[in-house]
RNA sequence: GGCGGUAUCGUCUAGGGGACUAGGACGGAGCCCUCUCAAGGCUCAAACACGGGUUCGAAUCCCGUUACCGCUACCA
């Protein structure tokens, strides 16, 4: 194959849902992949069987289907690599750049735990290496348990990061790492350069918290007597005090923000720029725009504070952005979903709907926002709310009778349009005396209409709702206002 | 502790020696528009962590300090 198409990978261990920082290494690694014409795999690293789970598994699906991040070829389950990771190993013993390890867990943390209380960092003193060839094969004849432990070389291990530029790790500061358990299963650095040979990866891609791997790992490579990848390493994402982004900062998997109704495009329109910046002021882009304009140089180092106020505001105005048929599929199942109308009867009035949809979107920022604007066109009553009652319906008795004679100028307009339906309203406000105050006759309508005083334009209210329902509407105000007094 | 990484408005960022009285966006304040609420338009407040260099000149380059983050497991 050739080595000018990039194949960049996804890999989170499958030990929760997916969450916005991986969410954010998918899609630069994602938007690598399509930007240069290259391959975008995914490999669910689940060799700790004792956190992986078949639900989170399930999560890391369905948050990448839901944010449009598909994978190309077969998902890689890590798993199932088992013997190739095996074999790796065996490699590195055969070529000398491993050896057996037979310490003992107990003995190591005992050998930790002592130097620590000397205040000395520990390292593993290599004792195993030294053991001459008849004792180790009298051991290994014997059965007794060992690890393969990779013999870190003397120098340094450097690489060019694609965000970082020049890193630098001088080899003395890394021991002779673990690389194979006594089980015969690997540490994470092995099966992680064993996969990604075996996948061909061209590009490394994930968070900076695996820096410290990397001269580990671009040893592997040469032991194992591969081609290096290139690395980036991604700057982390944090929670709004600094610290590293976890459960108590709230909502922090993808899937939550799809529950509160933030549309995929906005969300990872604003991942994106956590952390990336295509230059030129540009913030609000499509996914399309995103490949188009993605560059590693635009990538930061610093880490980011997950601020979800600008992705609100993102996903406002991702929503002003989608067409309202399309944004439809999205609201419809929402507004099944409390009770308020059957996606089969929002099919049948698609072109309402659109039109609902078109006024309701502007004054929201979310689909749970317009599901709850959406309320008074789709009950049959509507619950006045206290605030908007106390302002505008304040003189009860006065109200009514405004009331009472605007559906008196609705009743007898003609037209049940925009232009008519204004005029007719624009006439009534001369008529009372309120001059160019016509506001005291729309907002006590908008109360009776919508139960609040923010609604869209009072005509387009009146539109929606129809000539039947808003007359009906009136009528119960104007009840209600004289009962109640 | 050791090693590594990072450091521009509260937040996301532009900036890669002179174009910087440091630009944009979110959020905040105010004004305009207006039937309300939004949206939109306009205006304002708000930052180069600190200290040394290098240079005619530094937000930009180098060094140090400080702060924060990460790694330091037979976790991933």
């Amino acid at each position: 194959m050739s080595a000018l198409i990039p194949r960049l990978r996804f890999a989170p261990s499958p030990t929760g849902y997916l969450h916005v920082g991986g969410a954010r290494t998918a899609l630069f690694n994602w938007l690598f992949a399509r930007k240069f014409g290259g391959q975008f795999l995914l490999r669910i690293e689940d060799t700790d069987r004792a956190r992986s789970t078949e639900e989170s598994t399930k999560a890391i699906f369905e948050g990448l289907e839901w944010l449009g991040l598909t994978w190309d070829e077969e998902v890689v389950y890590q798993g199932a690599n088992l013997e190739r990771h095996r074999a790796d190993a065996q490699r590195l013993l055969d070529n000398g750049t491993a050896y057996r390890c037979f310490c003992t867990q107990a003995e190591l943390a005992e050998r930790r735990a002592a130097a620590e209380a000397n205040g000395e960092s520990f390292k593993y003193d290599r004792r195993c290496d030294r053991l001459p060839a008849d004792e180790i094969a009298r051991r290994v004849a014997e059965g007794m348990p060992f690890t393969v432990r990779f013999r870190v070389p003397d120098g340094s291990t450097s690489w060019n990061d694609l965000v970082h530029d020049e890193i630098e790790f001088p080899n003395k500061d890394i021991e002779d790492f673990i690389v194979l358990r006594t089980d015969g299963t690997p540490i994470y650095n092995l099966a992680v350069v064993s996969d990604d040979i075996a996948m061909e990866i061209t590009t490394v891609m994930r968070g900076d918290d695996h820096i410290s791997n990397t001269p580990k790992q671009i040893m592997l490579y040469r032991a194992l007597e591969a081609g290096l990848p290139r690395f980036a390493h991604l700057p982390m994402i944090h929670g709004l005090d600094g610290k590293k982004l976890s459960k108590r900062h709230g909502a922090t998997a993808v899937g939550d923000y799809q529950h509160l109704g933030i549309l995929p495009g906005a969300m990872l329109n604003f991942l994106a720029l956590l952390g990336w910046s295509p230059g030129n002021d540009i913030e609000v882009m499509s996914l399309d725009q995103m490949v188009e304009l993605f560059d590693t140089n635009g990538l930061q180092k610093k880490a980011a504070i997950f601020d979800t106020k600008k992705l609100e505001w993102m996903n406002g105005q991702h929503l002003s952005l989608i067409p309202s048929d399309e944004l439809m599929a999205r609201v419809a199942p929402g507004l099944e979903a409390a009770g308020l109308v059957t996606v089969a009867e929002l099919e049948r009035r698609r072109e309402w709907f659109v039109t609902l949809l078109d006024l309701l979107k502007v004054r929201a920022r979310t689909i749970d926002d317009i599901v709850r604007q959406a309320v008074p066109y789709f009950s049959d009553t509507i619950t006045y709310d206290v605030d908007s009652v106390a302002k505008q319906w304040k003189n009860r008795a006065a109200t009514a009778d405004i009331l009472a004679k605007t559906r008196e100028a609705l009743e007898a307009t003609t037209s049940w349009e925009l232009g008519a339906l204004e005029e007719s309203l624009r006439v009534l406000a001369e008529q009372l005396g309120f001059g160019e105050k016509a506001g005291k006759v729309f907002q006590p309508l908008r109360v009776a209409l919508t139960g609040l005083q923010a609604s869209p334009g009072i005509f387009e209210v009146l539109l929606m709702l129809g000539r039947d329902r808003s007359l009906a509407r009136i009528d119960a105000a104007v009840g209600y206002l004289r009962s109640a007094s």
